[in-house]
DNA sequence: CGATACTTTGAAGTATCTCAATCCTTGTGG
DNA sequence: CCACAAGGATTGAGATACTTCAAAGTATCG
């Protein structure tokens, strides 16, 4: 499952003329980009379907990595870093699947996120130079290293990488954003739904199919994730296959009816406003 | 209520010796700093109660301000930025009340975070160029305006600023994620509980009283917030009064019993994890 | 002073949780 | 190969926390 190795090819042509924020930051405009030749092997497929203006920033990242670059292996259940832990890297998941642990003052727990090939993690460490969440594989996965100090010289030669890495972070609230209004104004069913399309467009977005997902997580993962119980995720489960939406064995899930999901999320909002 | 106007006066030294990213973004570090003498006139306070830990990096920002900062006026109600508005400008809240609003695609709005005297608004808008929330004053307030280039040519002269600017960016995706806490696991007491240690918190951070606070948002606005409906809040803030931990008479609210507040938040997590 | 917006309280409904039992899958050791 | 244990998933039945609907109270403002 190695992939999105394309962006290892990339390296942002930083002498483009750069005259404002909001321009460069965008993504809206064409970065102009050249091509690399430090020896990384061209891995994977040549796609291009991510659009510009969904980029996480990985190119930010995979631009300041030099030719040996640093990678980990972990298996599953391996803490990727802990909550307190003081920041020293970021990591690009090149291959497998993560979650984010978050806890509070009275030690409860719960998944903040989920994260697979593409997907940047570490970033959250540098409000206070420590990881305020915890990492942890939910499968044999594969990162890139990308150690914060190469970030930071990278970032402050070139303005793009700046503005990339800026844009990267301020994705992140993005993110919890979307999480927020999930939890805050969405009932179970809604949730859930808007869960399974996520993730289906993020595997298409790798290059996986969008209909055939299979789960990393357990059941209680995604309850945690999505504010709910276990039991309530395998009943919603089953009432979508009961009504044709979803093909579900244990963590194999076919989504049959793309449309009647996205029915799920406009029919009945909780509050009108 | 003009405050945080101290910081005003400082200006990080960026001569300092800077290393690393973590070492400098923790804020555990003491920042050499020399006294500004460019004309800008001392308002306010000189408190300095304000902990360096939980720095939000409003200094990053007024640290870039030159001695003719913009300054922009709102009455309650009007729009600082909307949603899908290009970005052009921070801003730090300097008197006043924000509200923050996100909405989904099928035109569900939340409120997604309350803003005061020193928080910064607007950082959403990195990651696309454009801000992701609207910010609405809930009372009239006064922002300082820092245009984005004027951040970005800061933060590139300095390194030592621009970590401050991320740490400020990466600080919302924790605040973020704290309200994805209150939401995915609290119960509604816990969350109003939460809700009202954080209020006062953050106010007494603001020099202002703790236990006296006045509530700038309505019971819907709240309701939003934590994920509940307008009656159970107002349930709530009578079942608290009844309990004899707060006072309550419309919105102005009496803590009366810290303690007894941050037990309901200790006693009986709803997941035990 | 009436209109409007916000708040409070009650009563009934229901979505989701909690408790409990069963089932399935996988791995382990006899 | 089978028995058994352990972790996860499913399903049912009852409890309840929160919502929804409804009505009335109270500030605020032109």
């Amino acid at each position: 499952m190695e992939q999105r190795a394309a962006y290892l090819d990339r390296l942002i042509d930083v002498s483009a003329g750069d005259t404002g924020v909001a321009q460069a930051l965008g993504g809206h405009r064409e970065w102009r980009v050249r091509h690399r030749d430090d020896g990384i092997p061209a891995l994977g497929r040549n796609q291009e379907s991510r659009a510009p203006a969904q980029a996480t920033g990985y190119e930010a990242f995979t631009a300041c990595m030099g030719p040996r670059t640093l990678r980990r292996r972990l298996q599953s259940g391996e803490n990727l870093y802990r909550s307190g832990d003081s920041l020293k890297s970021f990591y690009a998941v090149r291959s497998g699947c993560f979650k984010s642990l978050i806890a509070d003052a009275e030690g409860r727990e719960q998944v903040s996120g989920f994260f697979m090939g593409g997907d940047v993690l570490g970033t959250d460490g540098l409000a206070t130079g420590r990881y305020a969440s915890s990492a942890i594989a939910l499968e044999d996965s594969t990162v890139d290293v990308v150690h914060c100090t190469t970030v930071e010289r990278a970032a402050r030669e070139h303005p793009v990488l700046q503005r990339r890495l800026l844009a990267l972070v301020a994705s992140e609230t993005l993110k919890a954003n979307g999480t927020l209004m999930l939890l805050g104004s969405l009932r179970a069913r809604e949730r859930l739904a808007a869960f399974l399309l996520n993730l289906s467009q993020r595997l298409r977005q790798n290059g996986e199919s969008a209909s055939d997902l299979r789960l990393r997580m357990t059941r209680d993962e995604i309850g945690s994730y999505l504010g709910l119980q276990i039991e309530t995720v395998s009943r919603l489960f089953s009432a979508f296959r009961a009504q044709g939406l979803i093909d579900v064995h244990k963590k194999d899930v076919c989504i049959l009816d793309f449309r009647g999901l996205e029915k799920v999320l406009r029919v009945r909002g909780r509050r009108q406003a």
